[in-house]
DNA sequence: TACGGTGAGTTTGAATTTCCTACTCACCGG
DNA sequence: CCGGTGAGTAGGAAATTCAAACTCACCGTA
């Protein structure tokens, strides 16, 4: 999943790389529930279990999760999110609910993340320095490196 | 990409068998940015053509994008954001900035986005009922369907 | 001590996707 | 007429994924 051939470096595709093959992001979802352990991960994410091997390999890596052994004897391992794997935890809550709200009908939502406020969260991605939800009309691409042309009259 | 041996019923995992596969992230980042043209997208992403044409028309046909003729005679399209599309950049500006933050030193950041308020965009993702940013340790995980198992203290 | 079971993977070969290059088709501009 | 651009499609080689079986270390129990 690198990307020698992609022209422009960006972020978004740089983080991509790392986690956006297949079954990486559901990964992430299961140990941030706790569910860190191989068979759990099979199991929860329908994933075969080479795939996840080599999945698991590359986020460790990646720094992403941690191996952490949970028994000795018999040696016993589970994956655990580190603090840069749950700083991608706000991507998921965004994707889960934009698919709660794209891809279901009403309210047959399969998980509801409850917010220590005491409510349902509802994630909304907000300016940090106004704090107004951001919207794309508010937004303009200020490119800082070459390789990057907007040609879009609103940009983002 | 679809998931027919997920065992769980999930957003975040129907929301990634529509745009989790190779490119198609990347589409949308592009046609955000205005580059909604076959070649451009071909240019600016690197993707293969008859692979970005695949991923063009699942895009189109879940109605994330939008194949409108800018100019008939000759007969040309450009790609654009529907709604729905626009809703995920959100999810794009996420991931570019835990990619900001983790993958590059200092401030050698490809591309800045302007938020209206005139600052340099932070995203941050917040709950919607009480404002507050969404951390991990906040949020509680409500298994709403069956097939789910939630091990973990806190979960999310 | 043998027996079946679990956790955490690895191996193997077939099925699927991706990749790259070339090709098409419609048109335009000189 | 000639070369060039936009938007793809076609073909075969290369890389990935898949499913199922296999390994290895250990545990509980009978």
């Amino acid at each position: 999943m690198a990307a020698p051939k992609d022209p422009r470096p960006c972020s978004i595709a740089d983080t991509l790389a790392l986690v956006g093959e297949k079954y990486s992001l559901l990964v992430l979802r299961e140990v941030c529930l706790g569910n860190g352990r191989f068979d759990q991960l099979v199991r929860n994410i329908g994933a075969p279990r080479d795939i996840l091997a080599t999945r698991l390999r590359r986020l460790v890596d990646a720094g992403l999760l941690a191996r952490q052994p949970y028994c000795e004897r018999p040696q016993r391992f589970e994956y655990r999110p580190t603090r840069a794997g749950l700083e991608l935890e706000p991507v998921l809550m965004t994707l889960m609910a934009w698919g709660d709200r794209h891809l279901r009908t009403d309210g047959d939502r399969p998980m509801i993340i409850e917010h220590s406020c005491g409510q349902a969260l509802a994630p909304v991605v907000t300016c940090r320095a106004c704090g107004d939800e951001v919207r794309h009309e508010d937004l303009t691409a200020r490119p800082q490196a070459p390789g990057w042309t907007v040609t879009g009259p609103t940009a983002a």
